[in-house]
DNA sequence: GCTGTTATGCGTAGACCATACGCAGAACTA
DNA sequence: TAGTTCTGCGTATGGTCTACGCATAACAGC
C-alpha cells in the first residue's frame, strides 16, 4: 500500500523503460548529444579493456569526450548503468532450440552459450546483480531457455526452477573459473600451475589428523594436475541434467 | 619459476598464516593494543548491525576507538580483512555428519548448514571472493562436508566436484533470497507482495508473441504467489542431489 | 518574430573512500 | 645505558559517486 502499485507495478527506471522502446523524447529542448546505448557501449568497452573495476563514471565519460556529470542526464546512477552493461554485455540470447534437439540437447547448448558469453567477458560476474532480470536481452534468454523445455512434462513452475537451477550453476562455474585465470595473472604463475599450486598450499596448511577427508583427497593428487575446465563444467552440467531427468521421468510416468 | 615456489608455495598474507597459527610475534617493540581477532569481530559486527557496505576501514576503527591506519598494522589490507570476516562469519562448521545417517542425508543437513550461516550473515554474499578458501574455518566445511561422502563409491576427485557443485548451488540460491528481501526493503514492499510485483512488471514489459514461453509461465500463476523459499531451495537440492545419486549408483554397481 | 517553457551540457563542490609515508615513542636486547 | 625494532597514528594524495545550479539551445504558441 505504500508504493504507486495501480496497475503500473513497482516504479521502472527510466532508463530501462527507454530500453524496452516505452517513452519517447520530448520534442523540447536541445538536442541530446549522447544517447543511452552510446554510454552503455562506452562502458562496456572500457570493461572490455581494463576491467569492470576500471568503469567509472568520468572513466566513461572521458572515454566518450563528454563531462563526467553529462552522463546523469542519460542514465540515473552508476547501477543503473551497470545493469544496462549486463544487458548488452551478455549479448544477444542463444535463439530458440533446433527442431532436431531434445530437451537436454537443447538445454545443454543454451548451458554452453551462457558459459561462453561468461567467458568472453568475466567482468560480467562482477557486477553486483541487485535482483530479477528485467532487461530485453536478458528475459530474451529466459525466453530462449524456457523454450527448452516446451515439449516436456514438467509443470511452468517446474520450468522456471529448472531454469534458474541451471542459470545458476553456469554462473557459479564461470566464476571460479575466472577466479584461477584472475589469480594466476595476478601471482604471476601460469594458469596450469594454479590449482598445483593451491593444493600444495593447502597440503602445508592442514593437520592429517583434523582433516583426514581433506587430507586424502589432496594425498590422491587431485589437485595436483590442470583439469580441463570444460571437463568440469560438463560434470556438474551433467549431474544436474541427471537430476532433471528424472523428475521429468517421474512426471510423464 | 617467477614466482617463489621452492616449497612454500605461493605467499600467505601475514594475517591468514597467524590465523593458522603458525608466525609468533616477534618480542621487541611496544605490545600491540590490538589483535587480529579484535578487528575482524568489530568488522563483522559492523555487517551485522549496517551490511557490508558500512564496512570501512575508519568505520571499523571507530568501533574500537582507534585511529584508522592503526588496522594496517593488522592486516595488510582491506581485502585482506574482509577474507578473515568471511572466515569467522560462516562460523564453526558444522561437524562431521551424524552415524546413522546415510550420505545424501548427512549431504543435506550439510547443505541446510551453509543455507543458513548465509541466511543469517547475507552480506557473506556480498562479499567479492577472491580465490579457493584458504583459511581456517573455511577448510573446516569443505572438510565436513567431503566427509559426507566418505563411504560411497566416488573417486576423491568426484567427491570434490560433488561438494563444490552444492556448495555453488547454496550460494546461489541463498543469493537469490537476499536479493529479494533486500529489495523489498528498498522499495518499501512487503516482501510477500515481491514476487508477483515483479511478474506483473514482466508481463506488462513482454509482448507475447515475442516471448511465448515466458507468457506462458506467467500465465500460469508462477509469480503471483510468493513461495516457500525453503521450498525451492529444497527443489534445487533435491535435483542435485538425485544427479548425484545416480552418479553413485553407476560406479557401485 | 517574440516569449515562455523545458531539456541539455557541465562546472563546482561535498562527502566519502583506501592507503603510502614518516615520525614519536614504547619495549625489548645486549 | 645504547641500540634496535615495532606500534600507533597524523597527514596527505588521489580516487570515487553524485547533489545542485547555471547558462544555453530548441521547441510551442501567440
Amino acid at each position: 500500500m505504500a508504493a504507486k502499485t495501480d496497475d503500473s507495478g513497482p516504479v521502472l527506471p527510466a532508463s530501462i523503460e527507454s530500453a524496452w522502446g516505452l517513452r519517447e523524447r520530448p520534442p523540447k529542448g536541445p538536442r541530446p548529444g549522447m544517447s543511452v546505448p552510446t554510454i552503455v557501449d562506452a562502458a562496456v568497452r572500457v570493461a572490455d579493456a581494463d576491467g569492470l573495476a576500471a568503469v567509472s563514471m568520468s572513466r566513461v565519460a572521458k572515454e566518450l569526450g563528454a563531462a563526467t556529470m553529462a552522463l546523469y542526464r542519460y542514465v540515473g546512477s552508476k547501477d543503473e548503468l551497470l545493469m544496462l552493461m549486463v544487458d548488452t554485455g551478455y549479448g544477444p540470447p542463444p535463439g530458440p532450440p533446433a527442431p532436431e534437439d531434445d530437451w537436454r540437447a537443447a538445454l545443454t547448448r543454451w548451458a554452453w552459450a551462457e558459459h561462453e558469453a561468461l567467458r568472453q567477458r568475466s567482468w560480467l560476474l562482477h557486477v553486483p546483480i541487485s535482483g530479477p532480470p528485467i532487461t530485453p536481452q536478458q528475459l530474451g534468454w529466459m525466453e530462449d531457455g524456457l523454450r527448452c523445455l516446451d515439449g516436456t512434462a514438467l509443470g511452468e513452475g517446474e520450468k522456471m526452477s529448472v531454469l534458474l537451477l541451471i542459470t545458476g550453476y553456469v554462473r557459479n562455474e564461470a566464476t571460479l573459473t575466472s577466479q584461477v585465470a584472475e589469480g594466476s595473472r595476478a601471482a604471476g604463475v601460469e594458469p596450469s600451475e594454479m590449482m598445483p599450486a593451491y593444493g600444495r598450499l593447502v597440503a602445508r596448511l592442514i593437520d592429517p589428523a583434523r582433516f583426514p577427508a581433506l587430507h586424502r583427497v589432496l594425498s590422491a593428487g587431485v589437485l595436483a594436475q590442470d583439469d580441463d575446465p570444460d571437463d568440469e563444467f560438463t560434470f556438474g552440467l551433467d549431474r544436474i541434467l541427471d537430476g532433471v531427468e528424472a523428475l521429468i521421468r517421474r512426471r510423464t510416468g
